[in-house]
DNA sequence: GACGCGGTACTCGGATAACCGATGTCCGAGTGTCGCCGG
DNA sequence: CCGGCGACACTCGGACATCGGTTATCCGAGTACCGCGTC
């Protein structure tokens, strides 16, 4: 089991552009550039938050992309699910005989896939109680600063 | 995010074995017969919660597998970990710019790792909440019945 | 009749392929900006 | 001097390769059982 880059990648660009102050959308390419991670593949990801309604882009000369929200109204399970997908990471199968169940059995999951789901709803409770704003004050207070002025160095 | 097909696989294999009395070891032929899934890959799976010390592999005619341990004393955490490896579904690759950071900024790791490493112990403390005999309580009394009647058919 | 021994069938164990999704790359569509031209 | 217009540069967006890992398979090593021969 293994979480996609993509998540780390888009929680870091998410801190980014909430440190820098969401005054304008920040392209793919200085993201990338300051992350050093593929540009392009980069942009893949950002697609799936916008599309999630976590970013807000804008295409054109200057554009970019920008948060949609608040910091404190976005938890680190919006973003999670937003490069995943909303699948669950077990799947049951009904590996179980289900033909020698009585009708009542065959209605509820089994029990090791209610437990694997329950465990799985813990996960995410834990993710949801993180908001970025909770992250942001979590962090060094110098990061912030220093993010800031790489970006007033890079801006154009 | 996605786990392997084994976690269901080994569970379900641990809670025939734990159902049946574990007497007498159960040929990984016959579970994968039961189960309707591929023998020599079902095979594996075992190896691996053999190699894990859950179960106990006994080779030779009327060998195959048997539980190593009570299942009291058997969680879902040490059979997900078994099959799935002990690495963290998050592993961060430090994507955060650590030039710039002060000697105490890198010594811990940044806050966003912090919260999914946290998530994640959530996630496994629920997992290490659920015994095999937990679950064994949990599922309908009838199932375990059904299956002791089954394997007294195809024993030999 | 009892013991020892060789053959056989069975099962685990690890080495080896096949397939699928994550990772990575590219080019087209759309949009804002800048400079030029005309009034 | 001011407004409109056209070309350009920039950025997102989705279609197209590539790579690693899960899934799947196979054959060799080892062990218990069974039958036979011998004492």
């Amino acid at each position: 089991m293994r979480l996609s880059e993509g998540v780390e990648w888009g929680l870091h660009c998410c801190l980014t552009l909430a440190w820098i102050g969401n005054k304008e959308p920040v392209p793919t390419a200085k993201l990338a550039a300051h992350f050093d991670v593929p540009p392009a593949y980069l942009n893949k990801c950002l697609q799936a938050l916008a599309r999630a309604g976590i970013l807000l882009s804008v295409a054109g000369a200057h554009g970019g992309f920008q948060l949609a929200k608040a910091p404190a109204e976005l938890t680190l399970l919006d973003v999670v699910t937003a490069i995943e997908g909303p699948d669950e990471a077990f799947r049951c199968t009904e590996i179980r005989r289900s033909e020698g169940c009585t009708r009542d059995e065959n209605r509820r999951p089994c029990a090791i896939a209610a437990a694997m789901h329950q465990a799985e709803a813990a996960w995410r409770a834990a993710l949801s109680a993180h908001t970025l704003a909770n992250i942001m004050t979590a962090a060094p207070p110098a990061a912030a600063e220093r993010t800031r002025r790489w970006y007033a160095l890079i801006r154009r």
